[in-house]
DNA sequence: GTTGATTCTGTGAACGTGCACAGTTCGCGC
DNA sequence: GCGCGAACTGTGCACGTTCACAGAATCAAC
């Protein structure tokens, strides 16, 4: 029983057109800033307007035009992404001002628990959206089947989960950004070089061992890759322990993630090296990892804002009409610190 | 001259009507979960939803309800408050779980550039929005004021500017808080603290005044509190050797913020003093500055999930139609690390 | 003064829902 | 058979907007 207390109930076209004494259809055009609108009618509009205090009703509007310009923002793993993450911060700004640009709304939602993804799902559906941005989309998640199923507009950033084929997505360039920083790495004179690879059954993972290997070219040694299976701190501690057995005297690591480069540091440590005297680091994303270590890790910066803006644009040039799924791939930044 | 390619068009209430064989108002029944609505019926219309794939357009219910089950959570500064500041991450999530709980939609709607306020201010004139949840108001902003115009329900996160008279807020207990955490450093043994207070024109800096003068009590001396106008590094360490030059013998500091107290621990290296065997020194906020600082800072932290939950929670009762402002105090946690 | 283009205006129909209301069917007791 | 309430169903209207279309006024050219 809302017993909702009286909300004042707002003035609608048609009481300014009274008011006016004119017709809806000229204070429809003259709202929307049509031709054909005589000068005094305008006034007269204009004065009714501030009287009444008129305010366009969206929801009728997007009833009637079949869109809202308004661009959803879709965010899975809230906690790891708002509270960890300080990419995604930059990404939404980059995305916002993009869109704002384009006089396009974005909305963020955030899909956490059973309940939200059922929800947002209903808010897709609904129509209140002309397209969605996702990011850090799961395999098989109901709100990219959603997305298909409507064949609503998306952009990805992160390569988009297996089902959705058509759509288009921004990613970093994972195997030059690992290139250039094992490039950087060679140029302190490091002369046997080992990589801590990760994830190896990812995209971002082949992609970083790729970019290595590149970089390397002919002093590339297969036994000095050691593979692990995440991007994570004891990962990371684990394989540069088995690494310094097989190579005790390589002078140089390139770790898959800045948390693999951390537990590596803390294995080199224990083994007595000093970083970056005896061994050189360097890790990958910039993440919070890279701040916590000592030294301060040199690692790679994901452009942040311009995967949000490019995810936009994406979107957006398929709200034009544009079908043809595109692929975007960003150079990134090198962040140089003390670990090499 | 949207070229619009053939987005299919949606199955609406009627045509499931026509494919089962009933009427509009018994779909809408059926949709809506409401009684009477016979078993025959009820299996006919899921085949038939099924069959034309319906999903209700949520705009011409809101159109008709003139409700939209959503509410907007505000951000204004996103650049500080997104890539700086931790807790604005949580604040969200806090809001969005008790928003979701109550099956209600949160849409976070970003205000960075002057385009950007005149869009939000549109998006929730249009009435997408039930209510709002405003972080960071600043004095005699549109949008506040386009809210307050608007008679929108708000709850607001930190104190609501000067105009909103009549608005829900909530805040932390700054008061309670400065009190425990001086508490805590006359336990550790000090005998004489002194305060770098800030921003003794806000209530925030009063309030951390008020509470660290509680806590002392009959020790109070106030010749060992030094004002400094703003909540920076560069006022804490001024402030710092103001304070060191009138009480060289101090050994206990509480900082009016983090950033202030990052301040102090420079000017009390700089004159020889080591943190915290000579001096212990407290801060607030639990910001980055609280990790940066050697050693961290034992220092307070917001219960920043619950500000948002709070938050959600005053929006959504001022909905069921309480109409009587609301202010919430929380009390904030204690975080201890090396620097006291 | 007729023609024709240009500018401006008003009207009715849609958009897809929910709801009030009227109507129908059914079961049950007498 | 009748009355009666409960269960169920269908119809028209309203929500506030945009748009197509028809019509009126103005003006220039012949």
């Amino acid at each position: 029983m809302t017993s909702r207390t009286t909300r004042p109930k707002r003035a609608t076209v048609h009481d300014v057109a009274v008011e006016a004494g004119v017709s809806r259809g000229t204070v429809s055009r003259y709202v929307n800033g049509e031709r054909y609108v005589s000068a005094a009618a305008r006034e007269a509009i204009e004065l009714a307007i501030a009287k009444v205090g008129y305010v366009p009703n969206t929801a009728a509007r997007n009833l009637v035009m079949q869109r809202t310009q308004a661009v959803g923002f879709i965010v899975h793993e809230p906690h790891s992404l708002f509270v960890e993450d300080p990419n995604i911060g930059e990404i939404l700004l980059g995305a916002n001002s993009r869109l704002s640009e384009a006089d396009h709304q974005m909305a963020v939602l955030i899909v956490d628990t059973e309940r939200d993804t059922e929800r947002v799902a209903r808010y897709l559906s609904g129509g209140l959206v002309d397209g969605v941005i996702i990011v850090s989309a799961r395999v098989d998640d109901p709100i990219t089947r959603v997305v298909e199923r409507l064949q609503l507009p998306a952009a990805y950033v992160g390569h988009p989960p297996g089902a959705a084929g058509s759509a288009s997505f921004v990613v970093i360039d994972n195997v030059g950004a690992a290139r250039s920083i094992t490039g950087r790495l060679l140029e302190t004179g490091r002369r046997r070089i080992g990589m801590v690879a990760a994830a190896l059954d990812r995209d971002s993972g082949t992609d970083r061992l790729a970019g290595f290997r590149e970089a390397l070219g002919d002093r590339f040694d297969e036994t000095l890759v050691e593979p692990v299976p995440l991007y994570s701190y004891s990962a990371g501690r684990d394989g540069m322990r088995r690494l310094l057995d097989r190579a005790p005297d390589l002078d140089g690591v390139f770790a898959a993630s800045d948390a693999v480069a951390a537990g590596a540091i803390e294995a080199l440590k224990e083994s007595g090296r000093r970083v970056p005297d005896d061994v050189g680091v360097v890790g990958f994303d910039d993440s919070a990892w890279a701040q916590r270590t000592t030294p301060a890790l040199s690692t790679v910066r994901q452009p942040a804002a311009g995967l949000g803006a490019e995810a936009a644009r994406l979107v957006l040039s398929r709200l034009r009409g544009d079908d043809t799924p595109a692929e975007v791939r960003l150079d990134c930044d090198i962040v140089w610190r003390g670990s090499a």
